[in-house]
This record gives structure tokens, C-alpha cells and sequence, in this order.
DNA sequence: TTTTATCTACGATAATAGTCGTAGATGAAA
DNA sequence: TTTCATCTACGACTATTATCGTAGATAAAA
């Protein structure tokens, strides 16, 4: 089993770690130009963050001509499954129902996502009763 | 309406909030009792905490004898929902289903509790269809 | 009334996070 | 092969968060 450490990323390693998640493998420059189109800080910020990020062990790299490819090491499913917990441990009781719940109350789903999830819970009860 | 500002509380002063919803308003000591069941501080950083939060209007007080009575300013179901909200945007792409699902999917919810959410999206998709 | 325990206020310090400038390396363009 | 743009490394500096010691106030106990 691939062992999997606790996912510990500071608010703007968080972001990084989303464009990554979302983009792919990328260079400094990559992330950079992304970052730009919400925030306003230097390049050597940027890169200064990836280089800690990849002490830290959140992401990988490999040299490319003068440049490096960096990757986010942990997959976003699981960094976001580590979040959730977390969130549900420390204001949710510990309830993942209750989560749900508020999740569900506050955003309003469509008919379509409705049946979603209905369909989603069916094939739950059908494991459940197995 | 009653206005309401943005959460924004840093780690530590989510565990006071959340003593704070869970046992209603108290005192320094109070607090501090309950923080030290699972860390290691002295009082008077739970005291500064607690004060630089009442600066910051996370927390109301009022003077009761010697001692300072604080409340939480916002309520626990307004800052779970922002949490949320701001979790969704950050790492779920904006998709509250995307979060339940998965949710869910680590979860492994009863039968029970299956059920209840299953009546809860019913009565949702009735007012849906209104 | 004096002592003692406990409280607040406040400032100092330490730890963590975020920011950026500069220097030197490197490859592409002229 | 010289120039130029762009890259990394590194250190320094700032801002934010967390921690705690000390001093003085206050109420309850002796």
C-alpha cells in the first residue's frame, strides 16, 4: 500500500496545489501566469513557494533544459477526502450527516443533481444490504 | 437584516469558537480548562487569544465580577456554511455535489442515515418543482 | 484588614507564512 | 560568439499568528 502522509498546505500552497491539480504538471512560469489572473505578487514569490513546497515534500520535480516541471505528489481526491475530514472533526461534531446536510440546504441543487445523489444512494443501500 | 461579516479565524480560533458554540458563553478559565484537555498552553494565551478575538469582533463580552463572560459573535450554523462555501470554491471547483459525493463516498453512511437524506431530497425537490 | 488566589491588560518574543531583490547559470536569438 | 531573456538559488525582510511573563486590580478567604 502506497503509504500516504497528512496533507499540511498553508492557505498559498493550497492554491498552487489547485492549479496544479487542475492543469497538470507545470513550470514555475506556468503557475505564475495563473496565479496573476487573481493575485499580484512577483515571480520570485511564486517560485520561492514551490521551491519550499518541494522541500516539504507536496510536490515533485524534474529538471527540463533550465527550467522544472513540477507536480503536486498527493492526488486531489485524496487531499480533498483529508479536508473534508478534518472540516467534519473539527466543526462538524465529527458528523459527516450533518455536513451533508448543510451542504445540501445552502446550495440548492437542481432536479438533476437531486436525482444524482438519490441514484448515487441507491447503489449505497443495495452495498450496505449485501 | 441583520448584517453579517465575513468568518475569518485562524486555527486556533476555530477551537475557541467551537468550545464557545458547544458550551455556550464562559469564561477565560473555562475555555482554557477545556483547550487544555487537548493542548499545551499557558492561560494567559488563551486569555490573548480570546482577546485580540474580542478586538477583532469574533467574540462579545460582558464583565462579571473580576471575570470577562465571551460569546461567539456569529453562530456555528452561519460559519459552518461559509466554511463550507469557501471549501467548495477553493478545492471542489465550485461544485457543492462534487463535495457530497465524496463526503459520502468516505463516509459509508447507514441505512438510516441513507433514508434521511433521501426524505430531505425529496421535501428539496417538492420546493423545487413549486 | 491582611493575605492569597485569580483575573485582566499589555508588551515582548518566538514561530510561521508570505514577499521580494539580487546574483549567477543557461539556453535561445541575434 | 556575444547579447538577452528567463531560470534557479538564496538570503533578507515583513506580516501574521502564537506564546508567555510580569504588573497591577479585585474579590474571596483567613
Amino acid at each position: 500500500m502506497k503509504e500516504q502522509q497528512t496533507i499540511k498546505a498553508t492557505e498559498a500552497e493550497m492554491e498552487i496545489l489547485n492549479i496544479l491539480w487542475t492543469h497538470g504538471p507545470s513550470t514555475v512560469r506556468d503557475v505564475h501566469d495563473r496565479l496573476a489572473e487573481v493575485k499580484d505578487t512577483g515571480y520570485t514569490t511564486t517560485l520561492k513557494q514551490m521551491q519550499v513546497m518541494h522541500e516539504k515534500q507536496l510536490l515533485t520535480r524534474v529538471a527540463e533544459g533550465k527550467t522544472h516541471v513540477y507536480t503536486a505528489k498527493a492526488n486531489k481526491t485524496d487531499a480533498q477526502g483529508q479536508l473534508l475530514k478534518r472540516m467534519i472533526d473539527s466543526v462538524f461534531n465529527g458528523s459527516a450527516m450533518q455536513l451533508v446536510m448543510q451542504a445540501l440546504g445552502s446550495h440548492k441543487p437542481s432536479d438533476a443533481e437531486l436525482d444524482m445523489i438519490r441514484e448515487y444512494l441507491e447503489k449505497k443501500k443495495e452495498v450496505n444490504n449485501n
